[in-house]
DNA sequence: TAGATTGTTAATCGATTAACAATC
DNA sequence: TAGATTGTTAATCGATTAACAATC
């Protein structure tokens, strides 16, 4: 059987496409052509269908495409019909802040423990879930499913903590450590970089500047 | 003059190269070359070159780069010798995350304000700094020069807060909120959608286990 | 000078856009 | 049936990689 590879460009939008056709089910909308959504998104209508044709046709010709079918298989594609159960390492705001974060549990990302090395933040409750000791990870791991682990600590911490996250048969790490973490085959790492985001920013906001003074 | 319009792509890839330059100024060592900057760093030694020469010769034929002059040289193309002063609109815990991170005042981000609607976090201390009344916003604007706004809140706040911020000589937005902002030509945006980022994660946690069906 | 390594041109690869035949 | 719009092939564009002459 032919495995045709998607490309990631193509999956990182398929996560908007989501968004919009969520939208328009709220606005009571049947049905749409790549035009019409073109129009909305600001992209390119064959762009649309080719993305939408990696995956076999969901659309009818004459017709356009269906808003709740297409929502609904572009759901199955992230794999958000699934469950996933995760821990957060790391109990500072970022931590407690993707903790408390309800939307995620809404797409099937379900919040299981919280760690910390620091002992006064331990026993805290973040949305139910007391912060344990990051003692207790190696112990909870074994004991409990746990897909995948968000690493919202500092760098070297992150470094350390994934041999026993990897060890402990943890999927994938999203990582908001401003490191590469090194991962054998098969552990997937998906990186949060935000200092690496608002030097985008500022490197845009002075190209503006330089090319005004030009 | 020829404005040599410098892509995205690149771009994106300036803040990791200055990451692996400043681990290397921390280790002491004084010149690179592509090639084994390419083995740190998972690159083609190539991709390094072409990427670099978008902005003059960095490098020295027969020598390789001196790191610490080559990290100099990016931050300024990224725009980080200069200072950039922004505020929070949203004081949850990710806001809060955000005025807490104090690696963004070494880069020149400085933190002015936080602002909230909810009366009950009004008045609390981030990092030196008075959670204010999202009332107050306009007059803080006015009274302060601010160039950057973080976006913390829920989609529907956000798209209200936009023409305030816009309004007001905001330059760029740093948007945290799951929605795509409409702003006017010349301003800024930066999304960091932590959703969409969750939901590539778990399309590839799936695609693995679909081609181990196989 | 010989060796190393950049800067840069050329080749390849992949992603986006355009065009249109298929078909609802 | 005629009109609309997809699915898909072909053309274009841009980004990455390879190759090598320039030069330190």
């Amino acid at each position: 059987m032919e495995t045709k590879e998607i490309s990631q460009a193509v999956i990182g939008r398929l996560p908007r496409y989501l968004r919009y056709l969520g939208d328009l089910k709220d606005e009571g909308v049947e049905r749409i052509s790549s035009q019409e959504l073109s129009e909305r998104m600001k992209v390119t209508a064959s762009q649309i269908r080719q993305d939408f044709n990696n995956f076999g046709g969901f659309g009818q010709q004459g017709y356009g495409y269906n808003v709740a079918y297409l929502y609904d298989e572009i759901s199955k594609i992230l794999g958000l019909d699934h469950k996933y159960h995760f821990v957060i390492i790391g109990a500072g705001n970022l931590g407690k802040a993707l903790g408390n974060y309800l939307n995620f549990e809404r797409r099937g990302f379900i919040f299981k423990g919280i760690f910390d090395k620091n002992p006064d933040l331990v026993g805290q409750d973040v949305r139910g879930v007391k912060v344990m000791a990051i003692e207790d990870l190696e112990r909870f791991l074994k004991e409990n499913p746990v897909e995948i682990a968000v690493l919202t600590i500092p760098k070297t911490s992150a470094v350390d903590i994934v041999d026993v996250l990897v060890d402990n048969g943890i999927q994938a790490i999203w990582n908001f450590a401003h490191v590469d973490l090194n991962v054998p085959d098969g552990v997937l790492v998906e990186n949060v970089h935000l200092s690496d985001s608002l030097m985008k920013l500022s490197y845009n906001i002075n190209r503006r500047k330089t090319e005004k003074d030009l």
